[in-house]
Parts: structure tokens; sequence; C-alpha cells
DNA sequence: CTGCAAGTTCAAGTGCACTTGAACTCAAGT
DNA sequence: ACTTGAGTTCAAGTGCACTTGAACTTGCAG
């Protein structure tokens, strides 16, 4: 008879993450587990969908830290119900409206500034102070193939 | 009489990229500059262009690698023409159109993947094996704030 | 001509998101 | 009981995109 609880293994199997990334998610708050008398994780099915939501977020391409804070408001004691989930997804979608409106604006914005010589940056509606996609912080962005 | 060239402390100042960062820049290919007798770097004005269209794509989330790529088709010898720009942002554009394509199918999907319950990854559409927005790598994508 | 901001190189450091390796323990099948 | 794959911790390494610091030189204004 299995148990409900899932090894790391069986958790990365799943979610297609590495086990290694897993613990460092656990290292970082992001998620959650139990221990066996032989201090081996024992992980909720629940936990797989924090899983499968953090790599949402992040091909959104929200940083960890961003999405530990927004996974600290579903419960802490108990499994998150569904409202829980969708709640919490309604915030995300509401961002996704805004990213994709910003690269609509990037998209339609391109050919004119191009064509127009004006992508000197200085008077670019690309770079808007208004503009949220203005860069924040260093690192890499890889997220076209 | 002002030269036509830039300074590196003007082409940041202009482009609002930090002189060591285009230093960064020209020292992978993506920018180039000619020396005065005192090893000074100069930059035509058209390297400016350069630098916007740098951090436009980086806000897309193209890797600096990338950009490096698209950019080697300018021409070498003279200052590109509004015609090679706006052939290079054509295909840009492409890249653009597709993203905001996974990315409304990302938003339209979330809803009903949480609803329904299938967020365990395996046979939720938003990981299908054709979706380009898989992870790719490693590294942070601070790209909403 | 002098002073000093702005430029130069090179090596090393930073932040993020992990991965890898070493050395070890646990759990399950034969 | 023994082997073997899967798990454990901890430290160190990786890749990207830069930034910072040290030590030095240039170029312009007064």
């Amino acid at each position: 008879m299995k148990p409900v609880t899932l090894t790391i293994g069986e958790l990365a199997a799943r979610s297609g993450v590495a086990p290694s990334a897993l613990r460092f998610y656990e290292e970082r708050g992001l998620i959650h587990s139990t221990r066996t008398s032989g201090n081996q994780r024992r992980y909720e099915r629940s936990e797989l969908r924090r899983v499968s939501f953090i790599r949402i977020a992040q091909q959104v391409g929200v940083s960890l830290e961003r999405i530990r804070d927004a996974l600290k408001e579903l419960p802490e004691g108990r499994t998150p119900t569904k409202a829980d989930w969708t709640r919490l997804s309604a915030r995300w979608r509401a961002e996704l409206d805004d990213r994709i409106a910003l690269m609509q604006r990037l998209r339609d914005t391109l050919d004119e500034c191009i064509g127009c010589g004006c992508l000197s940056l200085q008077s670019c509606r690309l770079y808007n102070p208004g503009d949220e996609l203005a860069a924040q912080g260093s690192g890499p962005r890889k997220l076209l193939g």
C-alpha cells in the first residue's frame, strides 16, 4: 500500500524539476516537507501544485523571492483549497495581463521607433519612465529560445 | 566645434547604460568603437541605436549572445541605414509576436488549469512539449516589477 | 602648467538560480 | 546479510550580466 506522500525523486519526476532545485526551493521557503524517521523528505501531494506554480511564475519572469512572497499567502496549516489557488492565480493573471499589454505596446512601437529614427532612448515611447518593463537589476534573462 | 563621435560617458548618459556595461558589450562584440591617440573610446552616433536595440531586446528576454548574433547581420563597414534596422526589427517583431501569443495562452490557461486541478504538470496545457516557454537553463529572470 | 574629472586595463566580486561533488546514510529487493 | 539505488548535508562551482576596486593615463578648463 503506497503512502500518499512523495519522495523527492517522485516529486522531481512528476514536476520535471531536479531534486537539487527542489531542495533549493525548500531552503528558500517556497515549498515544505516533513521528514521520515530516517531524515528523508516526504512531500504532500499539494506541494506538486506549488512547484507547478513556481515554474509557471518563473516562465513569466518572476523572481523566486517574489514567488515566495506570493506563496506565503497560502494557508500554512492546511492543504490549500481550490479557492485558495484561484485567489492566488487571479493576481498572477492580472500581472500576466499587464505584461502582455506591455509587450504589445513594445511590439506596436518597435517599427515606428526604428522607422522614425527616435530609437535614441531619449524621447522614445519604449523608454517611457512609466514603462515598467525598464531594466531592474542584473542577471541573465533567457526567456526566448 | 564638437566632434560627431561620443565619449563613453556621453554614450552612457544618452543611453542610460553604465560605462562599465558599455565596455562589457564591446568586449562581447555587441558594439564597436574607435580609439583616440590617447587610447580613449570614441563611438559613432549610430552605436547609440545599437545600444537601444540591445536594451529593447533584453527587456523582451533575449540573451546578449543572441542579440550579438542578430547584430552581426548589420553591415560592418558602413553606418546601418534605416532599411538595415527595419529588416532587423522585423525579425524581432516576429519573435515578440510569438512571445505575446505564448503569454496569452499562458494567461488563458491559468485559471482553467488551476480550477480543474490539472496543475500537476503532467497533462497540463501549460506544459505542452511544444510550448517554447519551457525553462531553458538557469539564472534569474527579473522581468516583472 | 597644473589640477582634476573622466578615461584606461585587469582582476575580482555580486546576485540569482541552480548544479556538482564528496562523504555519508537509508530503504528495499534478493 | 548484502547490495544498490536513492536519499542526506555541506561546500564549492557555474553561467549570465554586470559592477567594483586598484592603479594608472588623458584631456580640458582655468
